[in-house]
This record gives C-alpha cells, structure tokens and sequence, in this order.
DNA sequence: TTGTAGGCGTTATCAA
DNA sequence: TTGATAACGCCTACAA
C-alpha cells in the first residue's frame, strides 16, 4: 500500500540497504543522495515507524502521565513538553490518572505496553513504588513538581518554598503582621513547600505564627471561597492574604466581591498562578506565577538529553524560580 | 531482553502459532489454555505492539487533535475520549495545534506517521482540506463540534442552536425584552449557531432584535469583562444578559462584582459551561451546561465503531443537546 | 487442535 | 560506498 524502502531502491536502481543508510544518516554519493531524495517526493516516501521500532526497540514515543487533563496547570505543562518533543520527532502520549492511585498504576503499565522510550510524571503522593519500577526498567524518566527521597531521578521543580517566602516576605516588608495563608493538601509536596515558605519568614523576621490564619484547603475553587470567608471571619483578621493555588484564588476573590471586601484598604491579596484573572480584576492582583512554560520546556529537553543516551549532570534537579508579579492589590500598614 | 511468545513457547513446550492464536481468541485446549496462562504471568509476558503493529499494520493508537491543550473544555472531552478508548486497549495520541493554521496541517502529518488508526479532530474553520485528506487516507474519523458541507464523515455536535433557543426564551418567558447576548467569533462554527439561536427565539415570539444588544467577543476572558460593561453604557441597557462561553462568563461576572451590578435585581444572567463558577457565585448563576463527559464517549464510542468496521449508521450526526440549569440569577420582569 | 513457514518494513552486520 | 542477508516479534495461511 504505502511506498517502503523497497520501492525507493527500485525506483533508484539501488539497494535496500543504501536507502536505509541515507535515511538515517549515512554516507551516500551525492549523485545518489539526489536520486533518492528525488525518489522520497515522488513516491511520498515515508518511514514505516513499527518497522523501525520492531527493528531498533525505539518508538520515538513518550508518555506524559498527570493527574488530570481538566486542570490548566498541568496542561498548559503537557502543551509544552508536547512542542519541544515534536520538534525532535518525538510523539507524546497524554495519559491522566484522574488523581487516583490504581488508576495511575494502569496508566503506567500502559505506557509499559506501548515501549515509550521515556516517560514525565507528575505522581501522586505515596506512590514511589511506580516510580522505582520505572527505574527499574531503565526508561528514562523525569518527575516534576515532587521530589522523591532516595530515588536518583531527573526532577524539575518549581522552588515553592521561596515562592511563598518572597510574596508573604513583601507583605510584612510593607508593614503587615497578621498574614492568613489559605494552604493546600499537605500530602501533597508542592503545598508542604509553599506553607514551609511562609513559616520560615516569619522565624526569620522574628515575628510567631498565628495557626489560627493558617487554613488549609484542598486546591479546589469551593476551598478557596470558604476559607478566605472563614479568615475574616476570626477576631483579628488579618490584614493580608496569601492563597495558594489557582483555584482558591478564584475562589477567595469571589468571596471577596460577594462581601464586598475592599482590595487592598480591608485587605491586601497576593494569590497563584492567574494571569488572567490577575490582569482583570480591579484592582490588578499581586501574584505568584508559576514558569509553566519552562516546566514543559525543561522536563521535554531534559529527557530529550537522557534520551540521547547524554548521563552529564544525572540527577539533574532543576529548581526553577516563580515570579512575584507585585500590583495594586497590596496596601501600606502604619507600623 | 523481554519475554515474546518464544518463551512462551517454550515454557509450555507448545509451538509459537497456538500461543499466537490463544492470544488473539482461538481455541485452544483447556489444558493447553491453563498452561499458557501459567506462562504468561510467570514470564511476565506482553504482547510487542510494535511486531503486531508490523504484522496487521494496526497501531491501537487513535490521535486526538485538538485546538489548545490550554481550555478547559477541550481537554475535558479529550479526557472522556482517552478513557473510553483505553478500556478498548487504544492509547491516545493528543496533539494540540495552538489554534494555528499550519500547526494543524503539521500535526495531522503526524498522525499520518505514527499510523494512527482513526483520528478525532476539532478543526479549525476553513482548513476543509485536511478533513477530505484523512477521508482519502480512508482513516476512520470523527469530527468534534464542527460540520462540513459535502463532506461525509461521523460529526458529534452540541445543539448550540437550541441552546442558545431554550436559554433567551426563559429570559423572554420571565418578561424580558431587552436581552444582551455576547457572543463568540463568528468565524467559529458554535459562536455561529448560539447566535443564530438568539435572533430565532426573537422571531418566533415575534419581537424585535436590537442590534446594540448583540456583542461580538473572541471567547477570551477580557471579552467577556469589557463587552458586560459596554453592553450596561449603552442608553437603554439590557435587563438581562445571556453570554456564551466559558472564558466571557468569567470575565462578564467579574466586571458585574467590580461595578457592583446586582444579579439578578438590575440585571438577570444567564453564563456558559462553568459549572464550578455557577455553583459558587450567589446568587447561584443559571448557565447552560455542555455535555462535556457525553461529546468525549460519543466521540470515542462512534470512532471504536468505525475501527471495527462497523459502517453502520455512516455518516452519523449526534447533536447532543445541553443542559439549561435555571438557578436564582434570573428575575420576573413585570409586563 | 496444533505446528510449519513465510513475510510485515526496517536496521545492522559483514563482505564485496 | 554499496549490497546481500539475517534478524526484530508477531500473525496467518496452510498443512498435519
């Protein structure tokens, strides 16, 4: 049906073997570089990839494995990994485990079965297993976003812990003591992290935490209306806000408009995350951005590189940087 | 290096062609049957894709092409698809095309190289010819909210039409007349239809349509945010407002808490497809709901139909219908 | 029911 | 530089 090699060799007059040699790379005489390059357009010649995979065990495959595809965070990651994978010809495979353990486990092995030659995942929490089985099997592997102890493993994160430092620290900079955080699930590494940021701030300015401005949410929007309701609902308020996800920032803002609480005179906001949403709401929001691009970018050149067989730097730990994008939601207190 | 059906084989002492054939459903001795299973999971066995791929010139790979892996809405439906098509022993393919023209003919290309076996495709407006390319390629393929004139292919739809229909007219049954509706890009197939829903349901209850009230935005959330505050300027403003996506709910609700608009007392509101944003919003919002989980499974269910060569029913046209949630952002207009 | 043998399209080894 | 040939792991007549 489609035009193989052997249809190029006898439109040229020459062997198998030299198409083959040319197609990946080999010296041919120039006379016959054209004659089949001539060949490949005519003929709408095409590299049958089984063929190859059967032959080198190389699918030119990658599985890409997150926890959902219905939250932009990740994504937008994938959207990323999926572009400089496919420049170097590389096929991504999305997989989502729906947040849910077995399922992940499925997902895995199913990217087992379709030989991946590499794989990026966002795991879980408590699932090393999976991860040490991927190790295990040699496949070369980038973790992101969670950091897994005793495992040798390329990792991209995002150095939440100084995310959540710089934004409260700009908060007490301008006068603020009583800053509520709205946290995340603390199974969960990233929002460990971002909490450990804004108590290690405090102990470094000398100043106690208030546990009682701590909440703790669950990364959902409803989270994020809730809490910021329950903060201000204590005896002393805090006077700012930090929220740490997307979500919840959505979530606090509209708690926020619905009360009628003034941005920043009753309280100064930083959130995560939402450009959008940030550059919208009047006053524009303080926020954390997260390098989203650069994640994919990283995650996809990093595995490209333990793809090509290049070990230098192994285990790599990129640690990238947040923005602390400062506008006008954040007011001055009088010491 | 891994275990093929040799070892198998081997183990069992029975030839290569009756595991083969056990494999792929043929009859086998019960005795023999045990045996091999025995092997299998002792050996670890999986069947190499790749060597079967060769073999049948199958890939169980279907590709997903979508516009953005950067809206919700999408990637929902891919998610629904890849879920559907997994139990079936299909991996996906995703490939987003970043709403771009070329993007998407490269991308296609792609698919065209890795064999996929059926495609389902969210196209682009006037890029025809890539449908009639997969048509000619004879791979199976679904299309997503978007139709094709002379073209014959399995379409799933949304009835956006009538979605628009049954939103306005519960608008102009509670008594308005002055209905605001912002609207998508009219190049796009879906803005078209949720138009022309408006203007019908006008007609039909013999009213007049004032072309002031009719807003065209680009589906962005900005969009939403400026068009809800034009639309409230103008000299005789809207009693109501029906917006029709996503993103411009977004944004029309966060321009109605910054200016303090009362829903529904000084304007009744009918939003798109955000469910989280509605059940949260007080008053609780009414929007028209997409079936996002049934355009996923229909999707995949009629491509999984045409990968079996089950041509009936071809071309099929399933024009989901959405779902109205009237909530407490709607007020009675006095006559 | 089971086994034999050929071939899917490619790469890799080795000779020429 | 080029070509013949043997795999890669599986499926599928066909024969037993």
């Amino acid at each position: 049906m489609a035009t193989t090699i052997k249809d190029i060799a006898k439109y040229t007059g020459l062997s198998i073997s030299t198409i083959s040699k040319y197609l990946n790379g080999g010296n041919v005489l120039e006379r016959n570089k054209e004659l089949i390059e001539e060949a490949i357009q005519t003929l709408n010649f095409r590299v049958n990839e089984m063929a190859r995979g059967l032959r080198t065990s190389r699918t030119m495959t990658v599985g890409v494995l997150i926890p959902s595809l219905e939250n932009i965070f990740f994504t937008s990651i994938v959207s990323n990994i999926e572009s400089v994978l496919l420049k170097e010809g590389y096929s991504t495979i999305v997989c989502d485990y729906k947040e849910d353990h077995q399922l992940e486990e499925q997902k895995l092995q199913f990217l087992f079965d379709k030989m991946v030659d590499g794989i990026v995942l966002m795991p879980l929490p408590d699932n090393d297993n999976l991860v040490k089985e991927i190790i295990a099997r040699k496949i070369p592997l980038v973790l992101i976003d969670r950091m897994i102890s005793n495992v040798n493993c390329d990792v991209v994160l995002v150095d939440n812990l100084n995310a959540s430092y710089d934004a409260v620290e700009q908060l007490i900079i301008r006068g603020h003591r009583r800053i509520g955080i709205i946290a995340g699930p603390q199974n969960v590494y990233t929002a460990q992290e971002r909490l450990k940021g804004y108590i290690r701030v405090f102990e470094d300015y000398g100043l106690k935490v208030d546990s009682r401005l701590i909440k703790q949410g669950d990364y959902q929007i409803e989270s994020g209306y809730h809490l910021l309701q329950e903060l201000m609902k204590i005896e002393q308020p805090p006077t700012a806000v930090y929220v740490t996800n997307y979500e919840m920032t959505i979530g606090s803002i509209i708690a926020i408009n619905e009360n009628n609480i003034k941005i920043p005179d009753e309280i100064s906001f930083i959130g995560f995350d939402n450009q959008d949403l940030a550059r919208i709401v009047k006053p524009a929001l303080s926020i954390v951005v997260q390098p989203v691009q650069k994640i994919g970018e990283t995650a996809a050149q990093v595995l490209l590189k333990r793809l090509k067989k290049d070990l230098r730097g192994f285990p790599l730990v990129a640690r990238l940087k947040t923005q602390l994008l400062i506008r006008d939601s954040i007011k001055k207190v009088e010491g």
